[in-house]
DNA sequence: ATTGGAAAGTCAACACACCTGACGTAATAA
DNA sequence: TTATTACGTCAGGTGTGTTGACTTTCCAAT
């Protein structure tokens, strides 16, 4: 059931858990799961019109109350156009507040609805649910070491967007 | 700089690692680490007017060669459409080819050419460089969790797809 | 041998989410 | 005053996905 992970004494080369076979097992773990994960809020968006591009700024918004259309740019990597459509779409279906900077009156400072705070939470928590699950399913060690490869996964930018968050205040 | 990971006694409560925030970290961490994942194929294909859905025809036909239109698309989950269109420019642009099934002549069955494996091996060879790293930084106790985690995660349908290619023949 | 149906491919039309480039407005900073 | 920044928007384009309708090819059962 579970793989052979195995090493050699420290210096060693026959470090099984780097092997072509496994790196590829790690590829495709990627993928299906990354599938699978996005697939529950997908049907929701699905049904209202939405798409992932929505839920992904709403979950930022969520995170981070009052951050401006710049900080959003910059932690969803994408243009200002792309950005744009969809808050527009969020503003004027009233679930994105969109208020007028206050230390900077020519940013926007984006705040969740009651009704956009509902929606996430109806999307997040099918993920929710499902990481959850297969949290408790393999156990704390394993969601180290999750954990732990994803990190060094990602590059220092969002490395530096990942680790921003910790002891945020909900209202700024 | 490791979370803390703490579990009561067997049947306790307060499982940390199952907390709304440490599972909200998880789903950042996902879509974080996909995006760096596939960020460095990307490149690659924008310059050729390709995108993901070819990277992805090119690596399960790599995986499992002579595999019909219809097993790729159950292991790719799209629609035909969707597929004929990718498949076509790879086998037009002489990446992939496409021979009648040998047991069913109206399948078919398809394979890297030369150029098609070696466009696949330059696509993957990011992710595999990447992915070694991250390996290699977490260790292999992690690389065991971030598998179990992902493999949890996975429906039924994706576990089946994932798992089926263990110690296939490169050629039938 | 004819028929039913599966496998594959094609055409059309559409939606979404991304992109580049260019432009305009408002507000801060030099 | 001028330059820069933040934001929004128009226009045009690409890749990936969808539904629906249709044809061709071919195996298999009647």
């Amino acid at each position: 059931m579970q793989d052979k992970i195995a090493m050699t004494a420290p210096g060693g080369e026959a470090l099984l858990f780097l092997t072509d076979d496994q790196i590829r097992r790690g590829i495709e773990a990627m993928y299906f799961a990354y599938r699978a994960f996005t697939s529950d809020p997908d049907l929701i968006l699905a049904e209202m019109d939405y798409g992932r591009a929505h839920h992904r700024a709403l979950h930022f918004i969520h995170r981070d109350p009052g951050l401006t259309v710049t900080a959003l740019l910059d932690v969803l990597g994408v243009t200002k156009q792309s950005l744009n459509r969809v808050l527009r779409t969020l503003i004027e279906d009233g679930l994105v507040d969109s208020r007028v900077g206050r230390r900077d009156r020519r940013e926007r400072q984006l705040y969740l609805t009651d009704s956009g705070t509902a929606l996430e939470r109806k999307l997040s928590e099918t993920q929710r649910a499902r990481l959850r699950t297969a949290f408790r399913t393999a156990g704390p060690q394993a969601v180290a070491g999750f954990r732990q490869v994803l990190e060094a996964m990602m590059d220092r930018d969002m490395l530096r967007q990942y680790r921003a968050f910790r002891d945020l205040p909900d209202t700024p």
